[in-house]
DNA sequence: TAGTGGTCTAGACCACCGG
DNA sequence: CGGTGGTCTAGACCACTAA
């Protein structure tokens, strides 16, 4: 029988009943855990600029002595932190600030409703070039049932046969969203064009256009999750970044033509629209 | 000193090296973390409907002996979980699943752009109403500091006063939303109801119509992140779910006035809007 | 009261990164 | 190589919940 020479008293240590933050000048009123307690001073820090974008935080040890406090607590605040979204973590280096350069996309504007002559080609290359970026995408088309979700969107029978047509962004080599339209097998038929597996140089929806498809309306939808394994693996992101996800269906005069889901890192993107009438904005200059 | 009796061997334990998930079938290819096995088994099981929205997962004990591992092994993994929104925890009670029931926001008319008269007095209540569920909600208004990023889509003096409105949103007793507005001084001065402590029956939006004031324009800005521990307490969410932002600044013809901060459960809402020409969608029956 | 999760410690081996 | 974080164990006490 093996008996552990602890301090004899509660909570396994012997001293930092948890409170008191002892070395450190902030405390917190009454009996806060250990670990939130490191999270909430290095999120108060990280907030001053006592810790800037892309700064290096202390390492565990070193936390360790500050807090008085083991090193699975101490971790247990830094994770609480990662899970927020505050901080990057990988083995070998240092726990990292991270530095969030926001891209915005106006979504009222991003593929102009109703006359699709101006500037296009991709939209999405324009988008981001405006914003004096280095884009580039991985492009794939497949022939694939659609899914559930999108063919109730599209209004085609369930497990019916569509094109997919599958982009995966980048911007200064961060991967930075992944898209996939669908398209239903009747317009495919119509349209070959769209199951080719090149990129459509004019952008899929001014060719659809040309030949008399004119997208007059769209669907947006727009939510929030936290991402499965695979999503963190495709835009390279750890947990704490949630994923802004916008639907958009696209009807012509009668019926559904295509549907696209756009899938975003949440840290670096964010959506806008612009309704109604905004002569008063014309005007701005400071209003992003 | 003393020397812990264990099986002489790398990693802690004896068995388990992680890999092979021993008792279970399920296993994956190569030495994968044991406290991701244990979760991805979760997951996967949780997808395939063993275990259902509301259920009762087995305790930590049983999955302990599951899948041979501590018990701070089998936590990490299903904090892993947590932090994905898939499971609920706390003192006492059992890891529950999830359940999603999600309220659907279509910003594109939430407001009617055009026309004030048509239905509303508060358009909350009437949307939440709509869907069949007992809304309530806290409110306040108070004379602040419009914040800084506030001030800059109001295009005011950053430091000046103004009015905010506030309201937290419930529905069914759950924390929903919570709403922030904040109008501009020379707004609050002309019509100085906005300032009054009370909640505007006709809804402030139609007030302002009323007296000359009409919104004739929108920006929206659509954003995602982890809630800081005071919006996690606001909305009681925990770790994992992430916030949903929707920031509406409202136009007269000539300039900003108010602003609008929504910030929603991720979890429970998705917000749509319909643009352009959608008479086929008015023949729907499955697009929600 | 029995059982569940919440917090905490101490110590171990590993993989990875940089000098 | 030394330092950093990643994974894991074993065991302790606590607070909460439900029967």
């Amino acid at each position: 029988m093996i008996v552990h020479p602890r301090g004899a008293t509660s909570q396994g240590g012997t001293h930092n009943m948890y409170q008191q933050a002892g070395s450190v000048g902030q405390d917190e009123p009454m009996s806060k855990p250990l670990y939130r307690q490191v999270a909430d001073t290095l999120r108060a820090e990280i907030a001053d600029g006592v810790f800037g974008p892309g700064d290096d935080l202390p390492s565990e040890r070193e936390l360790r002595e500050r807090f008085d406090a083991s090193r699975n607590t101490v971790r247990q605040g830094l994770q609480l932190l990662v899970s927020e979204g505050l901080l990057n973590s990988s083995q070998g280096r240092a726990y990292q600030v991270r530095s969030h350069e926001i891209f915005v996309l106006n979504a009222s504007k991003f593929e102009n409703l109703q006359f699709s002559q101006r500037e296009d080609g991709d939209s999405y290359d324009n988008e981001v070039l405006h914003s004096g970026r280095q884009p580039h995408q991985e492009f794939r088309v497949e022939m694939v049932k659609v899914p559930q979700d999108i063919a109730e969107r599209l209004k085609v029978a369930p497990g019916e046969q569509g094109v997919l047509r599958f982009c995966r962004r980048f911007v200064d080599d961060t991967p930075w969203s992944t898209q996939a339209t669908h398209y239903p097998k009747w317009l495919v038929d119509a349209h070959p064009r769209l199951a080719e597996p090149d990129d459509i140089e004019e952008g899929s929806t001014r060719y659809l256009a040309d030949r008399g498809i004119e997208q007059i309306g769209y669907h947006d939808e727009l939510m929030t999750r936290m991402p499965t394994p695979e999503e963190a693996r495709e835009l390279q992101i750890g947990p704490g970044v949630p994923l802004l996800i916008w639907i958009r269906t696209g009807f012509s005069t009668d019926k559904p033509v295509r549907c696209t889901r756009t899938t975003f890192r949440g840290d670096l993107n964010h959506i806008t629209y612009d309704l109604g009438d905004l002569r008063a904005l014309t005007t701005r200059g400071d209003l992003h």
